[in-house]
DNA sequence: CTAATATACGGAACGCTGATCCGTTTTCCA
DNA sequence: TGGAAAACGGATCAGCGTTCCGTATATTAG
């Protein structure tokens, strides 16, 4: 497959200078043209911002998702380190599951376009899946085996199914006054509560 | 805006019969088109398949969203019509709403790419999405009220905000063993009756 | 400090797609 | 049957992703 393996943070020792500016500018334009102008932007406009060629672009993030991913690698990270903090914090596990939902949501809301790239099958976004996948569903699952254990909830649905389905809630346009995610994924929640 | 105002099932006469005769070819290649590559097949995979030019196709569907509702037309009629049917002849109103819900959740998840296509913000998809809230939205709304009404499920959602939580959730690839959108629409149904 | 070499850069170029536009063909009616 | 109106076909333009290679720059050996 292609480079997730990049390590934007900790870059590798021995690369050449300018390499390394270009990386930041990159990034940094990069996050300014994804909230503009979302995720799935041109290439060629992040480059422009960033004054670079499109070359270079391509070489320091072969595909769109590795670029996606070294944007958002710190919140994913915070959400990711967030579980455990809320679970050990909270009142009870449905608690910290719901807080870490509201983490997760807000995350996804706020990157414009970002939800609907997690689910797309189109451009290079397969890596972008995987990165969200592997980070963050243990997680996920640590707070829903808590909350199901505490008999809080009805056991039979997965971290994986449940994420998706909220990624896939935040899905679209946020500016509609119709369409407040977050009052569907609080839906989604109530859901798993055993009524009986 | 552009033209949903096409009315292909009753078209307009003074029309040549060539005109008519490649309106049906163009639907029926579309349809078979979208079922092998989904709604987001090229425009000229379409024109091929049906044999005709490019310019043809636009000409009788300006938009892409023009295309899909003719090919889904029939289909859309039929889940709107039978939305008073269920209310009629069901136990309750939610247990009709329920089945109404299956059938809609049904139909996005056997059009591949249907669902993505509603929420799309590129593309000529916005008629698609009016088309779909114009014809459904109030259907939803009865079933939605009836049982309210009936004290099965608590008010606060509107039926638009239902739909597209539901449309949402049947965005993907639906091959996903581990992705059933049919349990998380469950799921957000379970929520909206009221635990206590 | 300079030369040699690896490294990185820039952007031209290719393929695919949507959308338009106009010369040509077909239909249909007077 | 002749000719105007309607429809057709596809060449063409524009936008985007992606590749590739000649050029420029940093680094290091001497």
């Amino acid at each position: 497959m292609s480079a997730t393996s990049q390590s934007p943070e900790v870059p590798a020792r021995g690369k050449r200078a300018d390499a390394l500016r270009n990386q930041q500018t990159l990034l940094a334009a990069a996050a300014a043209v994804f909230v503009t102008s979302g995720v799935e932007a041109p290439i060629r406009e992040i480059a422009a911002r960033a004054g670079v060629g499109i070359g270079t672009i391509y070489r320091h993030f072969p595909t769109r998702a590795d670029l996606v991913v070294a944007v958002y690698r710190h919140q994913v990270e915070a959400c990711a380190e967030a579980g455990p903090t809320l679970l050990a914090n909270a009142a009870s596990p449905l608690a910290a599951l719901r807080q870490w939902v509201d983490l997760f949501t807000d995350f996804l809301v706020t990157k414009h376009g970002l939800a609907n790239a997690l689910q797309s099958d189109t451009g290079g976004f397969d890596a972008l899946h995987t990165y969200f996948v592997d980070r963050l569903v243990p997680v996920c699952a640590q707070l829903l085996d808590a909350s199901v254990d505490s008999g809080e909830i009805v056991p039979g649905t997965g971290p994986y199914e449940l994420m998706r389905g909220i990624g896939n809630l935040c899905i679209g346009r946020n500016n509609d006054p119709a369409y407040d995610p977050r009052r569907l994924v609080d839906l989604l929640l109530r859901g798993l509560q055993q009524p009986r």
